[in-house]
DNA sequence: GGGTGGGTTAAACAAACGTTTGATTGGTGC
DNA sequence: GCACCAATCAAACGTTTGTTTAACCCACCC
């Protein structure tokens, strides 16, 4: 169906509220009444264009919240799982931006659970960094930690275009998007590393004006 | 004026083209024909609440822009200043959140230049660290680095929302989000430590899977 | 008192919105 | 040939949008 390529596409870049019916309709080549009768209304076209890709969302976790793998594994393994949509066509990077305009001013969809499957991909890092830190259960610090490794992978998604601008072609093609999952993951490991000698010696904050 | 105050709710609340006209009306207590009589029109009221607040562009990054400083003492004061809407009322909060919304899907307001002050935050961030790792020039690796960096402090703001249903409470209070800038630079210098050390040995990337 | 002008108001405006209608099409089974 | 079905269409629906209109109020000045 046309109408869903359109509507991710037009979802994805102006946002629900700003796209209009004849909009999609004249994007996708057909009438308007189609979006009623196949969707319902405007709000059914988007459930679908939302929901349709999305797989078990366990798929996503699953590869990375294997306790048998090393933290650089894990890390790598969620950074590489996070960026791969960058990879791939437009269709999956639209998606995951539609995804995360919808986090960002939620319409309405998961307004019941508007952290959506964020709160698994959370957990997972979290006893993740429990098993690393062998830590029966997270501390705030720790959340501290998950918050900031978990942004470093958000940020290139919702900050692409952005960082497009500041720095243009950074992100362009797949091999630039492996750099920066080894980059992202240096990162990574560096916090987790100063995390850790934070907890040995608390007294080591470096010292500010 | 009511209409600046109910003005900037509701458009960081909800957005521009989600807030009518007269819904603005109503929540400051007037006409709606006031909108349009004393800003023009609507977006004449945005532009006014967009830019109402906004001093010298400049303040935001003179402060760790002095050659003078060290890089932990630059960067906190990059973070600091970057969090400090935070621990004010809700006012220089909602603030901010509108000028990320606006960052994230351009009304047009600054189509001409949607990177706003952030340019020159970036700039700023670079040539800091250029004179830390004494590069004439910033390359794509320090892109990389700045663009993290940034990320940190910019997720602090579009992510608050929903780390705080991740992990409650985790910046309630400005004696937390001291702790956060604590973090953060502590974060900031791990990570600007890894990519010093990568470039003295370019072959210690860890070994990934 | 009468006129002046800024501020406010309810009402109206055209345009765009999401949605529905009723007619038309083209293929399928009998 | 005929009835049936899903699919598509132009047109119209009623509502909401942003904006404008014209009247009104009230303090002020000559």
């Amino acid at each position: 169906m046309r109408l869903l390529q359109a509507g991710l596409r037009l979802f994805a870049a102006q946002g629900y509220s700003k796209t209009s019916t004849r909009e999609l309709a004249e994007a996708a080549s057909v009438n308007v009444a189609s979006i009623s009768y196949y969707f319902g209304d405007k709000a059914g076209l988007y459930r679908a264009v939302f929901l349709e890709p999305m797989g078990a969302p366990e798929d996503e976790v699953a590869p990375y919240a294997d306790p048998g793998l090393t933290l650089p594994q894990a890390l790598h393994r969620f950074y590489a799982g996070f960026l791969e949509p960058l990879k791939q066509g437009e269709g999956p990077r639209l998606c995951m931006k539609l995804h995360f305009r919808e986090m960002l001013e939620p319409t309405g969809l998961w307004d019941a659970d508007p952290t959506f499957g964020l709160k698994d991909m959370h957990e997972a890092l979290l006893s993740l960094l429990c098993r690393h830190f062998r830590l029966a259960e997270a501390d705030a610090d720790l959340q501290r930690l998950a918050l900031c490794l978990a942004g470093l992978g958000v940020h290139m998604h919702v900050g692409r275009d952005i960082a497009d601008r500041l720095a243009p072609g950074l992100s362009e093609g797949p091999a630039a998007i492996d750099l920066w999952v080894e980059r992202l993951l240096m990162f990574a490991l560096a916090m987790v590393q100063a995390e850790a000698q934070r907890r040995e010696s608390p007294l080591s904050g470096v010292a500010h004006p």
